[in-house]
Parts: C-alpha cells; sequence; structure tokens
DNA sequence: TGCCAGGCCCTCTTTAGGGCCTT
C-alpha cells in the first residue's frame, strides 16, 4: 500500500550551510487518506537556541538540554521513515535539513519530497496567502495543536496532503494520487497541471 | 572583520529584482 512519510522540523535557523541544527522532529504516515503512525522527539544538537526561536517554536534550551543526543533521534526516524517517500510545507527546507542531519550519521538521505506549498500554488490560486496556517484556515483543516511545534505542523501538513490528493481525485480523476504524480505536478507550470495529470494517468493507470 | 539561505514565482522580465515561505 503507498505510503508517504509527512515530515516537519524545528530548528534554530533557516540555514545548515551556516551551521543551523534541528531541535525537533516530527513524522506522520499517511496511508489512503489516513495517518497510520507518528514519531515525534525532540533532540540535543548541543547548540545554543536563540532567544527569537525559542519565543516562535515554544522550544526552550532546557527543553533541548534534557533531549536525547540529535544522532540518536535522527537514527530513529531514519528507520521509521525507512524508503517511504516523504512530503513536507516548503519541503526544500526540511529536505536540507534531513539531508544535513543524516550526513553527519553518514546515512543516506534520498527520499524524494513532495511540497504542500508547491502543490497549492498550482491547485489553489486563489489562496491570499500559502503559509501553513493560512492553507489551513482555507480548508477548515482541524487543528492539531500549537504552531511551530513538529508534530502539530506535520499534523496540519498531513491534512493538507490529504485535502490536495482529495481535490486531484475529484477535479481531475485521479483515483489514488501517488507521490510519483505529486512530484510531476510541482515541478509542472500551474497551466500545465490538467495535461500533466492526463499524461500521467495515461502512463500510469490507477496513479 | 563583517556578512551570510535557498528555491519558487511574478513582473514594471529574460543582460533583474523583489516578495514569499520555511526556522
Amino acid at each position: 500500500m503507498p505510503r508517504i512519510a509527512v515530515i516537519d522540523f524545528e530548528t534554530t535557523g533557516l540555514s545548515p550551510a551556516l551551521g543551523d541544527r534541528a531541535t525537533e522532529i516530527a513524522i506522520v504516515l499517511v496511508e489512503e487518506g489516513r495517518v497510520v503512525d507518528r514519531y515525534q522527539s525532540l533532540m540535543n544538537a548541543g547548540v545554543r537556541i536563540s532567544a527569537f526561536i525559542e519565543a516562535y517554536t515554544g522550544i526552550s534550551n532546557a527543553m533541548v538540554a534534557a533531549a536525547p543526543p540529535a544522532a540518536q533521534v535522527m537514527a530513529e526516524a531514519s528507520r521509521f521513515v525507512g524508503r517511504t517517500p516523504m512530503a513536507a510545507h516548503n519541503a526544500s527546507f526540511d529536505r536540507r535539513f534531513w539531508a544535513a542531519e543524516l550526513e553527519r550519521l553518514g546515512l543516506p538521505a534520498a527520499q524524494p519530497f513532495a511540497c504542500t506549498l508547491l502543490l497549492s500554488r498550482r491547485l489553489y490560486p486563489q489562496a491570499a496567502s500559502y503559509k501553513l496556517g493560512a492553507l489551513a484556515a482555507l480548508h477548515a483543516l482541524p487543528a492539531a495543536g500549537r504552531a511551530h511545534r513538529a508534530l502539530a505542523d506535520a499534523e496540519v501538513a498531513a491534512a493538507l496532503l490529504e485535502r490536495i490528493q482529495s481535490d486531484l481525485r475529484q477535479r481531475f480523476g485521479a483515483p489514488q494520487p501517488r507521490h510519483e504524480l505529486l512530484m510531476a505536478l510541482q515541478a509542472c507550470p500551474r497551466h500545465a497541471v490538467p495535461r500533466a495529470i492526463e499524461r500521467h494517468l495515461a502512463a500510469q493507470p490507477g496513479a
């Protein structure tokens, strides 16, 4: 059964290339529109969290100091995901931290990432904002907890992904939109979405 | 020493610039 692993990181900043590290990770496994499993943990990477980030995420230096080592958490997360294709909101951000944290352990990070932000730009041109919270409000998605904590944001992103897949079924007749179709759609211009779906369905019946 | 993201997308574009989105 095709699964997608929806991930969200909280971090000390925007760029692992500039030394920023993950402070919390959450992964929600989605199968046929249902959440079937979850993984969440704070992690201690041994770096200080700024006052701005403490206020933004609610994750304090004391919380991270009491958390398990980043290496242990990321190894567990890697095993949890396995080869499952992944998704995230603004996936370029989470993909960079996924790759950077796993690279420190010598672990591969080859999973393809679908992006609910790119897909939402394609499918919901009427949206005033493509922030995760704004899209959740637009679609009346259920609240999942404090925004900017990893599990709450991963749950909302998973609900947004389910909404996207539902709309692909209803609007474009894609019976079971799989990860490959999501990747194809986010890589094409908005006006080319219907044609891309037609081509994908013709090549992969049941996609 | 001081500074520092990266990728997508739109437009007053393509020999570029700026806003959005993630923390």
